[in-house]
DNA sequence: CTGTATCCGCTGGGATACTG
DNA sequence: CAGTATCCCAGCGGATACAG
């Protein structure tokens, strides 16, 4: 491999024991998981985001993504990205050696997704905690009240 | 723990031990991981998905889950989405147990997002998946050619 | 600066057996 | 049927060292 330990390809290709999803439905719910993969990936949505206002450098993402990213994920997280033709990544052969990336045309229609995700997620917050707080109360000492 | 080694319950008040994210812009992508988590989780949207015609019994969730869930990994995932109050599980202490899972308003209100990740990635998963087929193209043989 | 290879711990998640 | 507890493994992801 060329990228380390884990790989760039998810499942596809790889390795011909891992199915991991059958698709049996036809179309409804079966690609979800093709999205939500990526944007489970803990990184990716971070890259989206700070993309959204325009192209950045290698390092500047890096800097730029809250939780401090290793140096590793932001390299797998940007080349799954740009595997999925979600960004672009454009190397200038210059010494030191700059990196540019952006999104694509396909990474801009996803935005407004994740915009929305960010936006639900900021509205409902409350209630998920008030939710959280009062299940958390409620099952306090359940099976550890020794 | 009541549920087995990985708990209900992701970061908060288990441990004092992980920060996971540091949350230091004041809102903007901040919030995005509370529902990138729980949409990440691999199983949760699909039992969103599921609930959303109507309600639904375990069995039935599990059988109408893709992917063959496991009873352990449905019985988490429910109970997430119930401590996050997108969920209500109502129990009849009949024999055999019968337990109904519901989305509740909060869920619902979910719903229409996810339908719209899915929408996103039905009509993306052409271009997604020649973008794939280009790079791996392009990177055939790249530090395995030996 | 950008990226790769290696080591390693942690947790997600499957299989299974047992309880009510 | 619904749920819990245990075992166990694969993979993610962090830290680090090294290369162009």
């Amino acid at each position: 491999m060329s990228v380390g330990h884990t790989g760039v390809t998810t499942s596809a290709e790889s390795g011909s024991a891992g199915p991991v999803i059958v698709c049996e439905t036809p179309q409804d719910e079966c690609g979800v998981r093709d999205v939500l993969d990526r944007l489970g990936d803990k990184w990716s949505v971070y890259v989206v985001v700070e993309l959204t206002p325009g192209t950045k450098r290698f390092k500047e993402l890096q800097r730029a993504i809250p939780g401090n990213i290793s140096q590793r994920m932001l390299t797998l997280t940007v080349r799954r990205l740009e595997r999925d033709g979600l960004v672009k990544r454009t190397v200038y052969p210059t010494v030191p050696p700059q990196v540019e990336y952006e999104l694509t045309e396909l990474g801009r229609s996803l935005t407004h997704l994740v915009k929305a995700l960010a936006d639900w997620s900021i509205a409902h917050r409350p209630a998920i905690a008030a939710s959280q707080a009062a299940w958390d109360a409620a099952h306090t000492g359940e099976g550890m009240r020794g």
